[in-house]
DNA sequence: GCACACTCAGGGAACGTTCCCTGAGAGGGA
DNA sequence: TCCCTCTCAGGGAACGTTCCCTGAGTGTGC
């Protein structure tokens, strides 16, 4: 394979010397008309393109911010609608303002040196961090590079970096009033898992709603997936069969519960109320379509982009909490 | 922000020239022991990490892969499970492999532009190109690169680039038969964007068996989103309320087309089967539970990727078809 | 008419690595 | 004992840019 052109021979090709043709490539005002249609037609007479290494080594900028995710250590490749919506936006915005998108995944603990050694060997100006749960050590150990990095979601750690994050209080507690509106008496929930912040605030929201009423709270773990919905679900109806309303603590796990409720031969809303938390867009495909807190996933992700684009211009950012919405449909 | 040790400080700190920290780094084996133990301590001391673009620039290989993606132009963000399950794929097999991720969006000419110059800068090493539809310039402007890359779905163009692709036909053909099989007498299809060769090979292997019983097709167009579906369905039922039976080209749009039957007042599968395509996971949650074709999707993202690094390895590749199977639940 | 400012092109160091080449020293064979 | 080979450390060029600095040339003000 042919070696690709330099600005070397760009600059020989227009028998100018590199300054110029530098001062070309990078629109600089200070050079003449005449020099810069000759250079124009040598860089597009020879296909130039000019080498990012190299300019990346003398600029000490790469113009590429990481996004890293954590990726579940069991083989399985989830369908996550949370990984999709938020990398592609996030990913939008990024090349919008014209920087390169690099994807890491966080997994093993071996993954996470490779991440750690990836960000300090300056591939990198900068990072954001999707929902880390709240043992992963990441966060901490990123911080300390120095390198600018924001979280998608609210970290366990305080203080590290800043992020942004939906009202989990706020939505939680929406969902669970609107439940007791509708007269429901014996109220479950299905939570996420409780390293995630996210999960430990829906759930707090949601036995504190329940306590102002006197009702006791009845809780299944789940983990954030359908499956574990639906197992949750059937271990609530277990414990107590006379339940009349779920609020799982994602639509993801409303949707598995869904199922368990179905094969229960339990008909919904008529029997047991769900509902759900983050409004994608399968919410609307359930049978019966399910109520839920819409949480505004997409501009989350363009927010904490922003967030960082802030932190690198201005050096200075401040957390954000977006607010929720309570969608009424068919389940609740 | 002090400026991170270099290769220099090292050498500087260990009392050895540089080319021998060079060769520890590097882990090359004539070097003595010695020398390897002091430049280790020397490099943990001053926490020191090799600068990526210094080495990209030498090397000339810079061990990042693009991950190219189209995305739909609209403003719309899509949850769609393909994506993150390819690029979830995709991606761990490539760390894996020690490659880093560059994910790069493909949408408005204005980006292609973009994707064309970035991989000529000599940004990646080789690049793996997601569901392009056929009309998409893209993947022969990138061949034209001399880069390795190869494309994850067979291109409308042939003889652009290596691929991996499942078996559209014979998976398409299957699904129909079953429902031949059923006595299903109409039996309507809700294709996908027909500049998509998996869309046109599932529409061609319909008609084909179709077209065997002396069948008449009723077709609809969708573009493989739900909301598609469910109006492609909507379609379906006012040209031929007859119909009982439908093969939608993907699973998204079966859930749609379900939703639509339920609006219907029509009973699933009593009055119309409904079979998918893919089997993404929310297959196993819909009401009912959707018969469909599996095509191993985290497969194939594999499989792609390891063809990539064929590519790289030895300079060839051949196209790879993979099987599907038919996943009899309870719409069909 | 002369000095001075101002514009703009070119030369070359620097960025932080890798890798080739040289050469010092050790070891072994005749 | 001498020479040849072999091992392994160091010096320095090269990778392809950017950017600072120098200096040539032109214009302007008095």
């Amino acid at each position: 394979m042919m070696r690709r052109p330099t600005l070397h021979a760009v600059a020989a090709r227009a028998g100018v010397s590199k300054s110029s043709v530098s001062r070309v490539i990078n629109g600089e005002p200070t050079v003449a008309p005449s020099i810069r249609e000759t250079v124009l037609a040598a860089v597009a007479e020879l296909g130039y393109v000019p080498n990012g290494a190299a300019r990346n080594l003398v600029t000490q900028r790469t113009n590429t911010i990481a996004i890293i995710v954590s990726d579940p250590p069991q083989g399985l490749v989830s369908d996550d609608p949370m990984f999709a919506m938020v990398v592609r936006a996030a990913s939008r915005e990024l090349e919008r303002t014209g920087f390169q998108v690099s994807l890491v995944l966080a997994g093993s603990d071996d993954s996470r040196r490779r991440v750690e050694q990836y960000l300090a060997g300056g591939h990198v100006d900068g990072a954001i961090l999707v929902s880390m749960d709240g043992a992963d050590p990441l966060p901490a150990s990123l911080s300390r590079t120095g390198l600018p990095i924001v979280s998608h979601g609210r970290l366990a750690t305080p203080g590290l970096m800043p992020w942004v994050d939906n009202d989990n209080q706020g939505g939680a507690t929406q969902a669970v009033q609107h439940l007791l509106d509708q007269g429901r008496r014996r109220i479950a929930t299905i939570s996420g898992p409780l390293d995630m912040t996210a999960a430990q605030e829906r759930l707090a929201a949601y036995r504190d709603t329940l306590k102002d009423t006197g009702r006791r709270s009845i809780v299944a773990l789940g983990d954030f997936t359908r499956i574990s919905g639906a197992e949750a679900m059937r271990q609530l109806l277990d414990d107590d069969p006379q339940l009349d309303a779920v609020f799982a603590a994602n639509d993801l796990m409303a949707i598995g519960a869904l199922r368990t409720l179905r094969e229960a031969g339990r008909r919904v809303p008529d029997d047991v109320a769900v509902i759900g938390f983050d409004d994608i867009e399968a919410a609307r495909y359930t049978a019966p379509a399910l109520t839920t807190i819409r949480s505004p996933m997409t501009d989350q992700a363009v927010r904490t982009t922003q967030l960082l684009l802030d932190l690198l211009s201005t050096g200075a950012a401040t957390p954000v909490v977006l607010p929720t919405e309570l969608i009424v449909r068919e389940s609740a």
